[in-house]
DNA sequence: CCAAATTGTTTTAAGCCTAAAATGTTTTCC
DNA sequence: GGAAAACATTTTAGGCTTAAAACAATTTGG
């Protein structure tokens, strides 16, 4: 009796630590997001979503559709409509219908875009550099793999819910 | 000539280590946090900053000052004013001004409040051990060790900024 | 004591975000 | 071919979030 299947099943297990990582890891995104928001807002009078969605459109030349832009930023799909209309109203991204499939739209960043954005992504990175300057490159080489394998580990478990 | 403190100085920099880890911190929290959400809605229906903020009461029986919850939960006072308004609407927060001082707001769980963040916190204690059920407790330790020194290191950049 | 600075909160204006329902388009498959 | 399913996007209703300004109360320093 009391064997660890046993125990596992009938006692009520301990998650406490996973709970503090997860505290944890929230604390230090809520804590680098409100940084690189307030820099972006200050030297560029731009919002985060904005240059998020700018920084997914600079990877993708030959544009996205809006479905490929929110699944990548992990929004819903109403979120990115406006977003969109945002962007296009200030003359940073243009969007028009593909022409094979009038359901889809495809955005592009405008030559004005892709400018502002890369003026704003070369300081961008030097922020990232001094928030995380602390770190050795073995630290970033660990937290990698670690952030990796909790990325599929919280992956599975969502399947798991949502299959 | 180009000894490491030339190079250093006059190279620009690669940061794209960097730059990739804080994409994969963003895409953990989102990730975790967008099925913390969908659950607390499905199961509870109740928001996520509703829970984060009733959660904070919890662990402060004698209550909290709007000023202390704003810092802990790391959002702007007039989030939090909003927040409340609605809480106690609902019965699950109960407010009142300082008898010591009169601009201060103290709020505190209502037995509803607390009997109903009980039942929450249980379940959602175990949502949170399945999302990282692949890390090992070495693996959780590490982490946690880790994002330490990285909350360290992005605390002491952003004082650099505003000192 | 009292003006000035500080502190705690609310208000305002604007934008972000979600879930769910609605709309229009294409694909599937009988 | 045509109904049904699937897909891409927009709309809707409501809540969240921020920065900045406004307001109210207390503390500080001459």
């Amino acid at each position: 009796m009391l064997d660890s299947e046993t125990k596992a099943t009938e006692t009520p297990e301990d998650h406490a630590d996973e709970l503090r990582l997860w505290l944890r890891l929230l604390t230090c995104t809520t804590l680098i997001e409100g940084e690189v928001r307030g820099r972006l807002r200050e030297r560029f009078d731009v919002t985060l979503p904005r240059f998020d969605l700018m920084a997914q459109l600079d990877k993708a030349p030959d544009g996205m559709t809006l479905s490929d832009v929110s699944k990548r930023m992990m929004v819903s799909n109403g979120n990115v409509t406006g977003l969109v209309e945002r962007l296009v109203e200030s003359g940073h991204l243009d969007r028009r219908t593909s022409e094979t499939d009038r359901r889809v739209q495809v955005i592009r960043l405008t030559k004005l875009g892709r400018a502002e954005f890369r003026r704003m992504a070369s300081e961008h990175e030097t922020w990232i550099a001094d928030l995380f300057a602390d770190l050795t490159p073995k630290d970033v080489r660990e937290l990698m793999r670690l952030l990796a394998k909790t990325k599929a580990s919280a992956q599975k478990s969502a399947a798991r819910r949502r299959p």
